[in-house]
RNA sequence: CGGAGCGUAGCGCAGUCUGGUAGCGCAUCAGUCUGGGGGACUGGGGGUCGUGGGUUCGAAUCCCGCCGCUCCGACCA
């Protein structure tokens, strides 16, 4: 994409209504536009994170065996009066009613409409389990949105729910799902740590959230450091294909302490050694249940047993804020000049800088340079000074920034700056795209 | 939902107290010079002052209603 005809329209001000630092950098590198509180319009650069965050929680769910699917935003009021929820969800709930004024909602969540779904087609134990999910727009509303796309009342989730025959079906599709969160959030370039956690509205009796640690977090947490320590992605880690790999993952995933303010449990922190201990402010990037029969009884899923008898499924449901952890990868990853993308969810691998735009050399270099890495790099061809193009590239926060000068054009080098270090080097065009890894 | 604040040009703000018909910086457009960390100069464009009503000869300014947004707290992917 080249800069000069790029919707993406930075600040050099902040706006007034951005207060951490993540809202301030999406407002800034034009990632996201407010429309109204707590609803986003999400720009090229903003919707190119999305998309790639989006692709990994993908790839992770279909690793874990987790099927995609989509449900609709707009639900019919009957399934959620089916499952008693109508009534108990409260204003949170976009009540909508159409032209024959039948009563909608805009789904805040799909364990309903998926249960709906399962309980009208699937009728024997033996095509159990089954793990469905879908990506898709929810919408809750809040009464206080607030810290830009971390709170919104519109927001992109995953969500996923698992249907089993039983208990210990149920626990192992629990643990596959946690296991696919931590090799996701690890793939982001974040550290979470799954919390125990109050089960909520959704209900049920085992729940944790997967927290990741940042200034700006809305509650406080604590853990136990090993945690930091834990490689859920290579070869000798942990397999979704193994059940007692996924057993002894759990094993250690509830050994070490990690409780948030409400769950803390000052006499087991006292037992953590001193120099493990973390605390500090988290911000929620996941949360997943295990609710069993709550639905599958209230709105009537069976299927039959072993034995002929129709039994409940067992089920739980997985939820990341896909939309949330845009905010929250920046909240993590930023400093004073702007942002710093990891390197999988960067909206481009590397910015080309041409800092003399109408340079024979400069052009022709740069030309070169972007045609080699195509749509993998954002080619600042605007006609700005170069101070410019630095600032904006460091705000945008790119991975890589190639930076061509008349200098360099002329004895055919360039320099590679490397955002996360702010390293520079001086190479040759090849070896700037061989290190870029295009 | 309790408490507080703010709406004036695309963005950041001044002007409101003490009424006289709108200004600054940035951005933008044209031009000149410049050219490796948001450059300089000259000239230009852009605003029903959130909205409806009231008071007044006259309202961005005073009064009332409404709408929107933000912050603190309680609640949540």
């Amino acid at each position: 994409m080249r800069l000069s005809h790029a919707f993406i329209p930075t600040l050099k001000e902040t706006p007034a209504e951005a207060q951490i630092a993540s809202h301030r950098l999406m407002l800034r590198a034009g990632l996201v536009r407010q429309t109204s509180a707590g609803i986003y319009a999400w720009l090229p650069l903003g919707l190119r994170v999305l998309r790639n965050i989006e692709r990994i929680v993908r790839e992770e769910q279909d690793a874990a065996g987790a099927q995609e699917i989509l449900m609709p935003t707009i639900q019919p009021a009957e399934l959620w009066k089916e499952s008693g929820r109508y009534e108990d969800y409260g204003k949170e709930m976009l009540r909508i009613r159409d032209r024959h004024d039948r009563d909608m909602l805009y789904g805040p969540t799909n364990e309903e409409m998926v249960t709906d779904l399962f309980r009208q087609s699937v009728r024997s134990y033996k095509e159990l389990p089954q793990i469905l999910y879908h990506i898709q727009w929810k919408f809750r509303d809040e009464v206080r949105p607030r810290f830009g796309v971390m709170r919104g009342r519109e927001f992109l989730m995953k969500d996923a729910y698992s249907f089993d025959i039983d208990h210990g079906g149920a626990v192992a599709s629990y643990r596959k799902m946690m296991l696919a969160y931590m090799r996701t959030f690890q793939r982001m370039g974040l550290k979470a740590i799954p919390m125990e956690a109050d089960t909520g509205p959704i209900g049920g009796d085992l729940s944790h959230e997967f927290i990741i640690l940042a200034p700006t977090g809305e509650s406080q947490v604590y853990y136990d450091a090993a945690f930091e320590e834990i490689d859920y992605l290579s070869g000798d880690s942990f397999s979704h294909e193994k059940p007692d790999d996924l057993v002894r993952f759990f094993e250690v995933m509830t050994g070490h302490y990690a409780a948030t303010d409400e769950k803390h449990d000052t006499a087991r922190w006292d037992q953590v050694v001193a120099d493990r201990k973390r605390e500090g402010r988290g911000i929620e990037v996941g949360h997943i249940f295990y609710f069993g029969t709550k639905y599958t009884k209230s709105m009537g899923a069976t299927v039959a047993g072993p034995d002929g008898r129709q039994v409940h499924p067992e089920m739980g449901s997985y939820g990341v804020g896909v939309s949330r952890l845009v905010g929250a990868v920046i909240e993590a990853s930023h400093d004073d000049n702007g942002i710093i993308w990891p390197d999988s969810i960067a909206p481009f691998k590397a910015a080309i800088l041409n800092l003399k735009v109408g340079d024979a050399g400069c052009d022709a270099l740069c030309e070169r340079l972007y045609a080699a890495l195509g749509g993998n790099a954002l080619y600042d061809d605007r006609t700005d000074r170069a101070g410019a193009k630095f600032a904006d590239a460091d705000l945008m926060g790119h991975p890589w920034q190639i930076i061509v000068g008349p200098r360099g054009a002329a004895a055919g080098t360039v320099e590679l700056k490397r955002r996360a270090t702010g390293e520079r080097v001086e190479v040759t065009p090849e070896e700037a795209l061989t290190r870029i890894g295009s």
